[in-house]
DNA sequence: GTCTATAGAGTGATAGAC
DNA sequence: GTCTATCACTCTATAGAC
């Protein structure tokens, strides 16, 4: 048994090449070339570009899941969780860069199963954060707000990080956690405050 | 003179279908369809694909510039510059969502001189937000941070904004823009204080 | 300013030998 | 499991008539 099979060697090769390149504008043949065989070798492997495609991404929203689910282990206390959860997606995000790049642009190359698998998989995600929000807002430990846009807020503020982040650059990968960290813990608990002070906003108060 | 020109025509339905499908995947034969000519004319309009992606690109960093500069003006106070500068980001994104999403997914189908060109666009807006921050942090009205990092987690977090907002959804610009203001003004003004009492923080500082 | 026609290259995918 | 050869198609872009 080889080291690393051929299978996993297209997967990296092609996980490169979609976050260069985009997965619209980078080719089977360069795949093959860049996994040193030719490209009809490749459909040995995987059936078709978009079979490729969709088990990148699918691979990485269930490691993904997996590993915020290990990060909110037996931990109770609300912000505690909050930060556990924030410090586990910057890490995730930063240390697997390119895979999480591609999991966040390149949803339109899938066909219409394969995206619904992969969002149903988001909203899962989305949805633990939702929840620590929600439940943060009813004890009183954040200050009132939308679940779903914090929610959204806090996630693509971290997911962010993950296309400027240089691993050998001036900050380290629990640097920058810590960073987003305090920054969303402490925009959660003062948020709106001043202006609704002990209220929940309702939706329909808009402003002139 | 007709109401609007081919070219203008050509411009929208290249921003729909490069928001929808993405530059890559979007045909110039699809481009000139939906303006109602031949592919073969829409060259007359634009010398390349590649020039009608720049075309769309540097008009709306262009904008984008001139709208944070308009909401700035004859503003002094540190709090009220950021909440205007971050009202105006999110108001500009939400109005023109498909041009700000083509401006932040798709620099890669540029040629390297324009790629160039819209990046010192988009570096001279980014510098705004900093000098911002770095302004309320040395005044003491913001807490200790690191600038860029605090300048690219703001503005990524409002450009997201765009990628979810629904203009007939159940919230208004306006009501997105003050959730957005009051998230961060909170986040800055106390991000890290627990942590690093009044002390800036030493990029060295990593954490175990 | 728009058209028809086409050049020239590259695409994803398949057939079948080894 | 990898190869060569090729299919059928699409792509961007150009030539030249009207």
């Amino acid at each position: 048994m080889p080291v690393v099979s051929m299978k996993d060697t297209i997967r990296q090769a092609a996980i490169d090449l979609f976050y260069r390149k985009g997965y619209f504008a980078a080719s089977i043949s360069e795949i093959a070339a860049a996994s040193g065989i030719r490209k009809a070798s490749l459909y040995h492997h995987y059936e078709s570009k978009e079979a490729l495609l969709f088990a990148i991404l699918k691979e990485t929203m269930d490691d993904l899941m997996a590993h915020l689910e290990s990060c909110l282990e037996g931990i109770g206390d609300i912000e505690a969780r909050m930060r556990a959860a924030v410090r586990g997606h910057v890490q995730f995000h930063l240390r697997r860069q390119k895979e999480n790049f591609i999991a966040n642009s390149e949803l339109r190359g899938l066909n219409a199963a394969h995206y619904r698998e992969i969002v149903r998989r988001r909203d899962a995600y989305e949805r633990v954060f939702q929840e620590i929000i929600g439940a943060g807002r009813r004890q009183g430990v954040f200050a009132p707000g939308d679940d779903k846009i914090l929610s959204y807020a806090i996630l693509t503020l971290c997911t962010a990080g993950a296309s400027w982040f240089k691993p050998d650059g001036r900050l380290t990968v629990d640097e920058i956690a810590e960073i987003y960290e305090n920054f969303i813990i402490s925009g959660l608990k003062r948020a709106e405050r001043e202006t609704e002070p002990g209220a929940d906003v309702p939706a329909s108060a808009a402003r002139a």
